[in-house]
RNA sequence: GGCCUCGUAGCUCAGCUGGAUAGAGCAACAGACUUCUAAUCUGUAGGUCCCAGGUUCGAAUCCUGGCGGGGUCACCA
């Protein structure tokens, strides 16, 4: 069970390293890519060509550090040349001026260099800039070309016992705007989820149901039908606890507790260990909650069909809160269907020897190699551990969908588990274990600590959307700005907002990072918030309308461009970048802040140069224009992410 | 205890995988709406980048050792 669990846990990627020392040749530079960039493409195979005729030096392109310049400094780029002094028995400012000269002089699109305590700074012509910009409007698409690569990406993997919490709004906006970036970056993408649709926790649920239900259901109560399921849950745990503190009063227990191994326990203590124990063998509800496991893995009509009745109740549920978060599935997969999965293949394994099998029956793989240990993948009674059926699940997925790749968001505490999950799909040989990725993300923890479902302390995801759009809607009354809008276009607005607010506050922390969330900064709406940047592109669809019919062609003869504007198409003309480093790292964070950066320039242009009051036809033509592009690509990036844009706010 | 992971401003987070004077937002204080939506912008203040060594021309970033938080070590899922 996937289980978005309720307890805290950090991260991600544990690799076992050997080091080896490697002498490297002494005039072997460290090695590291030139930014993917044409303009220092260029400018890094001059200085090349510079230093074989100067200094005869064969140094790869690729060895040169080219940085972005920082604000403070005049120019675009930044070649790093500490690293070259040695090689060339020069110093910063000889070598400076040199290389500077030459690709100056050599490459017409570099209009200056300057030169700064080791860093040889390049200036672009701002014309450069300009084309670039102008290419940059007429793409039609901010799609990449298919990669041929087809993914399937696991999330939100609910229980069927209870509601969604914070917990799950994480895991299901990381698996969501993930997907959508993966597509993005041209790979086809198959949404999936594995619901824990059975087991000792479901048929807690079912009984307490049975047993104190009085035949109600979420219509005759009017609630929503998840909630309902896990109110059932939440009685039978609490039945449970009566019939337990009862017991200890008992004499079985009595006699229990005085011939406890540690004598050094306190009461207290003892009864929280003992627990478990006492419901598997002496608690009359636990019986009752056992036999109905094992009546329904008998197939037993009477409790399939309560059990179907449940579960269809919370999926109910479910998919209202999906619908309001906004997302889909292309498929799911059931536990029910699934937890026999497997076996087939541990059988082939062990002929194969890639399995052992131990005296008493049970079967297990050695990771050692791996830096891992010795794995459990069959018990000795023949039934499937955990392990077995992801095995036979992404075996199953990959028939399914002949995807050459997965993706499973599940949190870090279930790092381990993917790690030999992974490392076994390799020894199989399956054809997809190369493009297997464990999107690890930390745990969500209350400002006053961790959640705790026992103790109450959890965050319930539709109560927290009702919070943020019910916030959202009281800053927008106060404001007044869409007063003349219906009643429907004010709710879809408000909706709007708050779902921003929630999103971005999850996604744009670092998934890797076990995160703070605190309740009242998550409906904040200044700062670095989704409103901010959302009320970007509304102050864009503003002037827009302000501007009415506009040649905005007139604007390709603006080339003096102001420092904020050249900021802004730096930024937009990297977007394309953003989502593939974006891909890459399976980080939407990365796209959040690009968001958040493009948002802020734009908000500091409104307030610097006038738009519609522009000097020039030329000039009101390209900022309007260029104001368009700002919002096409915060439209856009904000769609990957899972946040629509509202025209007014 | 073994292994994994995190530690950056009062708080929440960035920091482009080793580069220039460590950046934002919130909170605090001071400014900017007769003019394109002030959910905005500008400024002030706020730092021993957990500590100590090491590698390097150069370290928040890499290595080693500590300290502190979290996780994980089931015939559970």
């Amino acid at each position: 069970m996937r289980g978005v669990y309720v307890c805290v846990f950090s991260t991600t990627l544990f690799l076992t390293c050997v080091h080896g020392n490697f002498i490297l040749p002494y005039f072997c530079i460290k090695y590291r890519n030139v930014m993917d960039n044409k303009f220092t493409t260029e400018i890094a195979k001059s200085v090349v060509e510079c230093l074989k005729v100067k200094y005869d030096l064969d140094v790869i392109p690729e060895s040169l550090l080219f940085n972005e310049t920082r604000k403070e400094f005049e120019g675009d780029y930044t070649l790093v040349i500490f690293p070259l002094l040695k090689l060339t028995k020069s110093n910063p400012n000889d070598l400076g001026a040199i290389l500077g000269e030459a690709v100056v002089n050599e490459i017409e699109f570099v209009e200056s260099y300057n030169l700064i305590k080791g860093f040889l700074n390049f200036k672009l012509n701002a014309s450069v800039w300009f084309e670039e910009y102008i290419s940059f409007t007429t793409k039609e698409s901010f799609y990449s070309e298919s990669s041929g690569k087809k993914t399937i990406v696991e999330f939100s993997s609910p229980n069927t016992n209870k509601p969604l919490h914070l917990g799950h709004a994480r895991n299901i906006l990381l698996g969501w705007s993930c997907s959508n970036i993966l597509e993005a970056a041209g790979h086809e993408v198959v949404r999936t989820q594995i619901v824990n649709d059975r087991g000792i926790a479901i048929c807690k649920s079912m009984l307490a149901w049975q047993l104190f239900g009085n035949g109600e259901t979420p219509e005759s109560t009017g609630t929503k039908s998840d909630h309902f399921v896990g109110k059932y849950y939440v009685l039978f745990e609490q039945a449970f606890k009566t019939e337990y503190i009862t017991w200890q009063a008992g004499e079985t227990a009595r006699s229990i507790y005085e011939n406890r191994p540690n004598k050094e326990q306190v009461e207290a203590d003892f009864f929280k260990s003992y627990k478990n124990k006492y419901f598997n063998e002496y608690s009359p509800l636990g019986a009752q909650a056992k036999k109905m496991l094992l009546d329904w893995e008998a197939g037993l009509d009477s409790v399939i069909d309560l059990w179907k009745k449940m579960n269809s109740w919370v999926y109910a549920g479910f998919e209202q809160t999906y619908d309001q978060l906004g997302v889909s599935f292309d498929s799911y997969y059931y536990e029910s269907e699934t937890y026999k999965l497997g076996k087939d293949i541990i059988e082939e394994g062990v002929t194969r020897e890639i399995f052992y099998k131990k005296a008493d029956g049970s079967v297990w793989i050695d990771l050692e190699s791996e830096g891992l240990d010795h794995k459990l993948v069959l018990r000795s009674d023949g039934t499937s551990v955990y392990m077995t059926q992801d095995i036979g699940t992404a075996r199953k997925r990959y028939e399914d969908t002949e995807a050459n790749g997965m993706v499973y968001v599940v949190a870090d505490e279930q790092d381990y588990h993917f790690q030999a999950l992974f490392a076994i799909l390799k020894r199989l040989g399956e054809p997809y274990h190369e493009d297997l990725f464990h999107l690890s993300y930390g745990m969500v923890d209350l400002p006053t600590g961790r959640m705790k479902s026992r103790e109450g302390k959890v965050v319930d995801a539709d109560d927290l959307v009702q919070e943020v759009i019910d916030e959202a809607r009281k800053n927008a009354v106060e404001r007044g700005e869409i007063e003349d809008a219906s009643a429907d276009e004010r709710e879809e607005i408000y909706n709007k907002i708050g779902m921003a607010a929630l999103k971005f506050f999850i996604l744009k922390v670092n998934p890797k990072k076990r995160m703070i969330f605190n309740p009242e900064e998550s409906v904040d709406m200044q700062g670095t918030t989704g409103p901010y940047i959302q009320n970007a592109y509304v102050r864009i669809q503003s002037i827009n309308r302000k501007a009415g019919d506009l040649d905005l062609t007139v604007g390709k003869s603006y080339t003096k461009l102001e420092d904020i504007e050249l900021d802004i198409i730096k930024k937009l003309t990297s977007y394309t970048k953003q989502i593939q480093a974006s891909a890459e790292q399976f980080d939407p964070s990365l796209l959040t802040n690009f968001c958040y950066e493009l948002a802020k320039a734009y908000h500091k242009f409104y307030n610097d140069v006038r738009i519609l009051g522009a000097e020039s036809e030329g000039a009101k033509a390209f900022r309007v224009n260029l104001g368009n592009q700002v919002a096409r690509v915060l439209k856009h990036g904000f769609g990957l992410i899972g946040i629509e844009m509202p025209n007014r706010m």
